[in-house]
DNA sequence: GGCTTTTTGAAAATAATTTTCACTATCATT
DNA sequence: AATGATAGTGAAAATTATTTTCAAAAAGCC
């Protein structure tokens, strides 16, 4: 019985194929559920939603596509500081590409922001060129990410402290 | 029978106090294990080196510890991604300020540094000022860190390579 | 020293992720 | 289109980091 190709662009086939690998429906199903929202979502949250559209995909199964995913470079894995991993596509396709995280440590809120990317690059490129002369490293990636409290929580706790 | 107090300073003592925790010995026990390394342990690695030195001390309080350190802000916590949390001293006594990671993402190891700082500076300035006016957040942290492959794994794969 | 509350520690519980292994699907080759 | 070698799948079990439970012990105030 075959099962068919999930609805969805055709290039993940190649991809995989480039690397080596072989392209199959729950791959395709994981990739597609990613693409569907602009949240963060744990393996969990994949998996509900994978599941719940093609039942006979399970749990194992969506941990091993998100790792290959994250492999080769579709996919990227965060860690937001609640003990699971939160997962991406690396180039969104509504327009959300490269971009920061902005963290509320109270509500555990997230916002994606592609903002004052420039000062960034300029901060990136001297420092990337520095680590690469320094410590002889490879510099293939960086982290940046923004810890605060948002406006609901710090109103929040106003009230709380206020009430007693 | 008094256990008497691990060697150290005894400024804990009033950080704890200050706000309305017990100084234990666990805790100047805990303390002293990461004032000891420049390592970033993990809450085992912690254990090891405490229960080594007063097997009496368990597992379960070296984590509870250590949490309480990370919330007064003695102990910073980190991810490198290889599911544990890491700890170091916020401000460690052998001149490690604030600094930020390069990690290996082949071997793991962690390069902490403090180069370029001041590029970093304008670059942070800038963007959490953005980011509080934009999206209403009090940013009370961040976090920078970058990836990379270092000297010595560029070379075994290469060897690898080679070999084949 | 006695009293109240916090902290501790061993064991059990939880939660995320990984491993195992028999079965199935993919795809290069016929 | 059928074949077969190999990679991928899925359910269950295993593993790993961390948290909870609860009775006993210690801290700090009188
Ligand atoms: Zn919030
Ligand atoms: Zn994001
Ligand atoms: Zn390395
Ligand atoms: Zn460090």
């Amino acid at each position: 019985m075959t099962r068919g190709i999930p609805p969805g662009p055709p290039w993940l086939s190649k991809v995989l194929h480039g690397y080596g690998y072989r392209y199959t429906f729950p791959r395709e199903a994981v990739l597609q559920a990613l693409s569907d929202t602009r949240e963060h979502l744990s393996a969990e949250d994949v998996y509900l939603i994978v599941h719940g559209r093609y039942p006979q995909i399970g749990l194992t199964t969506v941990y091993r596509a998100l790792d290959l995913l994250v492999k080769i470079g579709v996919v990227v894995k965060f860690d937001f500081g609640d003990g699971r991993g939160r997962f991406e596509l690396a180039f969104h396709p509504s327009a959300k590409g490269h971009h920061h995280h902005l963290v509320c440590t109270c509500c555990g809120r997230v916002v994606d922001y592609t903002d004052w990317l420039e000062k960034e690059k300029e901060f990136l490129q001297t420092t990337e060129k520095g680590l690469k002369q320094k410590y002889d490293f490879e510099i293939t990636d960086h982290l940046i990410q923004f810890c605060g409290k948002c406006a609901e929580c710090r109103n929040m706790t106003n009230k709380v402290k206020g009430g007693e």
